[in-house]
DNA sequence: GTCTATACGGAGATAGAC
DNA sequence: GTCTATCTCCGTATAGAC
């Protein structure tokens, strides 16, 4: 790994505490612990404890609404599209679990102009998402069950990957693509 | 609605504040609020702060707890194990899906006795869930992808529909139940 | 059952020495 | 770049009057 900017060591060892606890049980002295210096020594880093969470949370969606826009852009049908939507939730997943759990539980601690911006991005790629499977079921590729409750359950097992790829040993990225393509896809039965 | 005692009123409006804010970030103030009062009165009902919590999410926890074990003790086969506990998430969900958001999310706040006993009740469950599928798979009832992401995928699904369900507008439990089930067993394509 | 008053600790953040 | 010392505010919780 490249030497990273001391910045950005505090915000990646403020994820994993977010992770733990949530950004509102996390002081700054528990941050400055886990950093091996005093509290105070932090400022002279991060400018407040909200620019750390801000900064986990704005650049991962920043990454998803990119991620989403080259896809739903893309002259692809609904499935290849939602390969690939859940390739990018894997990937963003491998390279950031820490920060997701503060992008999936702790986005309402963001203050005004980053909150409606986040709510904003959210927003969006949501219905980017409803749009994908909308037009899948219009040309038949997706079954026309209850499309609402088809949007809500990918995308919950997808925002919750964080939590659950820790755990599993050696499991290799492209197995769980194509993995959780089936699992998603086709139903377990 | 029949008279509920002062202690449930508070804890009913707690509920809706750590689904909104989670568990840290509410202040007993901020509860008063709710309720109408000044934060020392609610003390002549509670405790403490911390068994407001432990009340929402253990008496959760024993519901899902109770209602997994008569499922997995019933000698239906998989696929109608897999009904029985997509119904009682929507049951539970229905009935307080308030308090499942402190289920979710802030468990990690609990302290000593009733974190282990939460623990242990979750990892049961989970076992038991892992178990139905298992059997199933070996049966035949259940496609033998990868066990552990037809687990995690339905799980995170139904862990989920506390966020999903209050959006819904006039949704008929029994249709959500039907559709649930058809989306998580027989996937979307 | 609710109030006012208050205790006490810990929160985020700053100043200035080294 | 980190430290010590410190500020101010707000957290949970208690005491005791009404």
């Amino acid at each position: 790994m490249r030497p990273e900017s001391r910045k950005q060591e505090i915000i990646n060892a403020a994820a994993i505490l977010f992770k733990e606890k949530g950004y509102s049980a996390v002081t700054m002295r528990d941050l400055a612990k886990a950093m091996g210096i005093k509290a105070a020594s932090l400022y002279n880093h991060i400018q407040s404890k909200q620019e750390i969470l801000s900064t986990i949370i704005i650049d991962l969606a920043e990454e998803f609404t990119t991620g989403m826009n080259q896809i739903a852009n893309s002259d692809q049908n609904a499935i290849q599209k939602l390969q690939n939507i859940i390739n990018l939730h894997i990937d963003v997943t491998l390279r950031n679990s820490d920060g997701l759990a503060s992008l999936n539980n702790d986005w309402m601690h963001l203050e005004e102009e980053n909150l409606q911006y986040f709510e904003k991005m959210r927003h969006e790629y949501e219905e980017s998402f409803r749009n994908i499977v909308y037009k899948g079921v219009d040309k038949g590729d997706i079954k026309s069950y209850n499309i609402e409750i088809m949007v809500f359950s990918t995308l919950s097992t997808l925002r919750t990957l964080y939590l659950w790829y820790p755990k599993q040993k050696n499991i290799d990225a492209d197995i769980l693509k194509r993995d959780m393509m089936s699992v998603l896809l086709k139903g377990i039965v």
